[in-house]
DNA sequence: ATTATTAATGCGAACGATTTGCGTTTGCAT
DNA sequence: ATGCAAACGCAAATCGTTCGCATTAATAAT
């Protein structure tokens, strides 16, 4: 958690273009995200900013998240085999997770293998396509010999 | 709501054959998502099949599709813009979903793209593919003129 | 056909994640 | 420095789903 605060400054930045104010949550919340390259829960959010001396309270997170969610800052995430909201920093372009459904193992996946799917259906159904959501489950080679 | 009873046949045999009782209530629930060419959620399920006489409780509608879906009859489906699972009767293969984010409509694409894909990153990861999550959202042409 | 067994059901309470109402605090324009 | 609206904290409410337990009903045994 240390340098929490710094190179956040381009974040305030879009706060400001958007009329949101510039907070000592909001940018918390960016930070803390900062940090990950998974996307995490409302309530881990919360217990790590207050561990990082950001006491803040989970609606507070959950609004926050919200507005951040609006202006692009962050993206959020819905898994199948889990009934709540993930939240990642929007860092451009997007990714897909290969999940181990014995341990929880998480893989990124950076190649999408849709693009021109998504063209091709676009022109197809005369959608105009905006995004897509692709997760694949399946057993890590540690969870197969487990089991 | 009429015939409802027809064709289930095969359905109380599947049941019985997993050592599962037959009851009007999983019936009723079976033939009520014979009449849905699209997934749809628990309460809707309960009151559909309330109003067509055969009264149930939410809790038991829960378990009545836990217990359907494990013998393989309905299929659970989440969407990634909906916190709430849905459900369909399982009629073999899969498919995926392109939403209109303004109107809400759900087509069905009956072609995956994912069948290559996903055996080559099943050779390159070492996992096991189990299963994958797709879906595709977007405009559709008379949303595109409303916004 | 009657009875006994036990899975399935109804009901209400509990649950976790998220949202909301409202009084208080704080960022920011004046 | 001051005022106002946005952001916040707190507690209660909500939503979808699950659970415990007493009752009912489907199937097996008689």
């Amino acid at each position: 958690m240390v340098d929490m605060m710094n190179e956040i400054e381009e974040y305030k930045e879009i706060l400001r273009e958007h009329g949101l104010r510039v907070t000592s949550k909001r940018l918390g919340i960016v930070s803390l995200l900062k940090g990950f390259d998974y996307p995490v829960d409302a309530k881990l959010i919360c217990e790590g900013l207050c561990d990082a001396g950001i006491c803040i309270n989970l609606s507070t997170v959950y609004r926050a998240l919200e507005s951040l969610v609006e202006v692009g800052v962050v993206r959020r995430i819905n898994f199948s085999d889990d009934a709540k909201v993930f939240y990642e920093l929007n860092r451009g372009g997007h990714r897909h997770f290969l999940h181990c459904m014995g341990c929880g193992e998480l893989i990124s996946l950076d190649v999408c293998p849709l693009s021109d799917y998504q063209l091709a259906l676009a022109k197809e159904t005369k959608y105009r396509v905006v995004s897509h959501n692709l997760d694949i489950y399946g057993y890590c080679p540690k969870c197969q010999v487990r089991k």
